[in-house]
DNA sequence: GGAATAGTGTCTTTTAGACAATATCAC
DNA sequence: GTGATATTGTCTAAAAGACACTATTCC
């Protein structure tokens, strides 16, 4: 294997020794944390939410980029893996354990950490509102906050945060409209007009006519989320929203399987 | 932001230094390349190639896992992203530098590499047959060959190569379906029996009833590819696999958009 | 005529797409 | 009745899906 060769040609166990090289200045991770937050519209009358898709983000108090935003995160040790590790951040800066996290890029531009050769591992997460409610009332509002992601997008962020940011964004605009992390942004039981909702919040150019049809009575896709029911096997509405209850729905196992050429 | 606060209370640019904590040995990169091999079936008549799947591998001849097939990566410098490191290592290994690359995963369970504590950047590459030729020849047949990818994960390969062939055989699959990286393995005009044949190659399951007539007249999809012209602007035609000459198409710069809800 | 691939015809069922219309019910 | 959301009806145009059929040309 010529990365072994090229670096030390005849090495073995008793003579290698990572001592003889430059090495990284450590393995961090950075988190960028999605929530969907709801605010009523008017207590007039029953109407949905507006929501808005925000990230979540800390006020820098040391060295480098002290004073400034960036994401949360935290350097890897030597005994867990970058995804133990960003859990670990996730539970200590958002106060939350069950989320749904990806991995999704790595940043290792030379000199993109004034600390030293540091190649950041990146994940987003995906968190219900209701589960930052803890950590908005914990910590203190000068050191944490959330920010809709089109405002994040324009402040001055630490380190290469900014390109972190936007290429998540990205993926989970992606992600949202291909698979079913919607759930992730939904109580278990959600009428169609949440769901439809939410897909927006993420992906403000989704447009769908007919959406309701398509997604309870389309073949392909019908399998995805089902109807929901109480103890009885009755079907369960919902008049949350609107005077006309809705049917609510959840998501079954099923993954959707997309292909461009069938 | 509580990396730095958990590691050192009141550090600054002058007494920070990462000496004070444990590093990583190393940021390596590994590379899956992939390609398409073709064999005539038989002089005898026109007819498709039989194409397999395939995954470079290296016969290491250091420690550790000295003499075990692994896959081709090094370590990345200091002066470069992991992408120019991966794409340096290509080049090396394989002989080849324009290739289609994507960074996929990072590999960082505690204990994977007996040389330290080492994080793997895995990238996947997708070559065309024609450009391995050089490296076939140039290289004894003893350190680097190309094996079928069922094969390659039945083997008992070096660290946890294993994993990384087996994802990256996962994200490969699903992009040949979902986008157009089957032109990688095509030459810029084919036919559609070719990139048919292909997409199977990739992704055996796939099966397509009307093929040619979903690819080239629907509405949503045909925008990918378009009909070869020569210089006077006539139809360009092959009659390489077929009695029956056949029309070529070559991808446009369209890219797929696919929503599972629309 | 056989072999091998390329491509079309035809028919039925399902979806897409666009809008109008109706349903529900707190106020 | 009004307003706000939920859901169905209806009609047309595409697209999916299945399969039989024709086309081409070397052997």
């Amino acid at each position: 294997m010529k990365r072994a060769v090229t670096l030390n040609q005849h090495e073995n166990e008793q003579n290698y020794s990572s001592k003889n090289y430059r090495t990284p200045d450590g393995a961090p991770t950075d988190i960028v944390i999605f929530t969907i937050t709801s605010t009523e519209k008017s207590a007039v009358k029953k109407s949905l939410p507006i929501r808005e898709l925000q990230v979540l983000l800390i006020k820098r108090k040391v060295w480098p980029f002290i004073g400034q935003w960036a994401l949360p995160g935290g350097f890897t040790r030597e005994t867990e893996t970058i995804e133990e590790c960003a859990r670990r951040e996730i539970r200590e800066e958002a106060g939350v354990a069950e989320v749904h996290m990806e991995y999704f890029n790595a940043y290792s531009k030379p000199g993109r950490d004034p600390r030293g050769w540091i190649i950041s591992h990146a994940f987003f997460a995906l968190v219900h509102e209701r589960y930052l409610a803890t950590m908005k009332a914990d910590d203190d509002a000068e050191d944490v906050g959330l920010f809709p992601i089109k405002e994040a997008l324009q402040m001055n962020l630490a380190f290469d945060h900014y390109d972190i940011i936007r290429d998540a964004y990205h993926r989970v605009q992606e992600k949202m409209i291909t698979t079913t992390i919607a759930k992730e942004f939904l109580p278990e039981e959600f009428t169609i007009g949440e769901l439809y909702q939410v897909i927006q919040t993420v992906v403000p150019e989704f447009e769908e006519k007919n959406f309701i049809r398509k997604i309870t009575s389309t073949q392909s896709r019908k399998g995805i989320i089902e109807e929901a029911r109480d103890a009885n096997g009755n079907l369960s509405l919902s008049n949350r929203y609107s005077q006309r209850a809705a049917q609510l729905y959840r998501f079954t196992d099923v993954v959707p399987r997309l292909s461009f050429y069938s």
